[in-house]
DNA sequence: CTGAAAGCGCTAACAG
DNA sequence: CTGTTAGCGCTTTCAG
């Protein structure tokens, strides 16, 4: 900045009001500014500035989701960006993979970068370790995922109230033996699905003895290889209900490998591609990612921008599509 | 620093030696130092002091991407994140949307936070506008599309003979009336496939009469329509070759839409969730993203630990998978 | 092994 | 409308 101000000919707090567009600067001088600021590649350092500034913003933001190769996350990740975009803030992006000990190592590693805020999915059974950050006035918002141990805004989906109602459509059809696939149930989305899933079957009073509980599944291929062993049981299922994406993907590849998808009815939990194209067509329970995005976007730039009324939990409410492998019932 | 330095008892210099892991500090007064920074819940600021630091560097990369929210994109940004986190990086990540002025804000956003290194997918017709960067000393490596106007290291799938190896499996099953549905050919890597395609083409004598050129399809909904529209010909092709992810997904919705996804062939390039489990599966050129990202990554981080060999240029190997969709014949 | 002083690039506060 | 001075939080340099 020393350099431009010197070329132009001016000190270098004319250069920085120029830059800035503050005003109090004569059209004369701004054009010579701007001229001296070209020839020499001149960018501004927004971090040097801010360390003088008193409000100390950075213009960026922390974003912790699943695994930035997840379709859902690049949803949501693509809604926060829209939203933020405009405002000129950048955005740090990095994936969780379901591990504590990288949760808290990516959370500094944003924190020691100063930035104004986060949005957060995360994996720690509690996230107490973020109330000291809060009072250095750092705000959060957690997408997807619950907050436990503190109390911050949350955008989350209606995964309880949704995981029901892709379970009735299976009861509806007529199917008692039914198999739960899902994620481990300390993670608190996983948690209500299942809840879902429980309470529906309860209110039609299913005895538990016909159904069956696989959790802790992470990704495709250890959800096809456990659907792989339900569809080979003697009297298995005749229904799935696949509490996640990936889950879904890998019990659709079960069935098609046994080659029966038009035998064991199967309803998923977020949509995914191509799942209105296969056939039978994929029934599942539809997640708004681009409004949780959204909504934590602007929850957080509200915060940021220093609004204070107590925590919101967000619930964004889920829909269901019938397309056909929810629509199959059981065997004679 | 200095109210950890008080706590402590000593030197602001001796807390920068402990908080960052220098040597000559007593376990004793480290042992102080650690504890009072906990108490305050101490965050090293990194920007401050790499402003003093003479290496200047911020341990943070800005990544361009097609979109976020686009698989192959999301693959890359994956893999980035994978070589780049065990170094303690960061990473911004933006959404391109093949607009070239946002190119260009993006760029600059990233430069003012003074990022060590950029991994960019651009579409701007030049990219000379980072000479000037360069010279300044940032480093940046090209992934996915070639660099223009510039010289510079690129990471890039073995487009034009992918795309040949694709048309060529069409080719070998009797087809000689094909649609070719790609992206805007002055994208680089769109016009490597275009050319691949009549590449193969042409080694087969087959006239241009019985080619379709569709182009500057952007996306899946633009695709499907494109493709109605040739399925709904008199005397449409009997063969579609479709030059990018979203393209192959519209045009699979458009057959199957039509019932036609068995008399109709289509391979595409690059491969989709579920192409393997749809009927037909889909016959694609496979890319290898992770490989593109892994390189990316290597080759940015060799320029910025100040590796200074002339620009390479990259070429990762696409593959071939037959699945059903590309081996259908022509109708009789 | 430790600390004091200078200064990185910028903006706040003020004086002209 | 413009420039000067101090200092943001840290690291460098160098003296103890």
């Amino acid at each position: 900045m020393r350099d431009v101000a010197t070329l132009a000919g001016v000190g270098v707090k004319t250069v920085s009001r120029v830059i800035n567009n503050e005003p109090n600067v004569s059209a004369v001088t701004a054009e010579k500014v701007s001229r001296a600021a070209r020839a020499l590649n001149y960018q501004l350092d927004v971090y040097a500035g801010n360390l003088r500034r008193t409000d100390r913003s950075t213009g960026t933001i922390g974003l912790l989701v699943a695994s930035v190769a997840n379709p859902f996350s690049g949803a949501i990740h693509r809604a926060i960006e829209d939203e933020v975009h405009e405002r000129g803030f950048s955005v740090f992006s990095a994936s969780l993979d379901d591990d504590a000990e990288r949760e808290r190592r990516l959370v500094d590693q944003f924190l020691r970068r100063r930035v104004d805020g986060l949005i957060l999915t995360t994996i720690t059974t509690s996230q107490a370790y973020l109330l000291a950050e809060r009072e250095h006035g750092t705000p959060f918002v957690f997408v997807d995922r619950e907050p436990r141990g503190i109390d911050a805004d949350a955008v989350v989906s209606a995964n309880r109230t949704g995981a029901a109602t892709g379970t009735e459509q299976l009861l509806r059809h007529g199917h008692r033996r039914i198999a739960y696939l899902g994620d481990r149930p300390e993670i608190l989305t996983a948690g209500h699905r299942r809840n879902g899933f429980l309470d529906a079957v309860a209110r039609r009073g299913i005895p538990t003895d016909d159904l069956w509980m696989v959790e802790r599944l992470a990704d495709e291929e250890s959800a096809r290889r456990a659907t792989l062993a339900l569809l080979d049981l003697a009297d298995g299922p005749t229904a799935l209900f696949t509490a996640q994406n990936l889950i879904t993907i890998g019990a659709m590849r079960a069935l098609h490998e046994r080659d029966l998808q038009n035998e064991v009815a199967l309803v998923g939990f977020d949509d995914v591609i191509l799942g209105d194209v296969i056939r039978p067509g994929l029934s599942c329970v539809t997640q708004d990612a681009d409004q949780i995005g959204r909504l934590g976007a602007q929850r957080l730039l509200a915060r940021i921008d220093g609004e204070s009324c107590p925590p919101e939990r967000l619930e964004v409410p889920t829909g269901f599509i019938a397309r056909g492998s929810g629509e199959i019932g059981p065997r004679a």
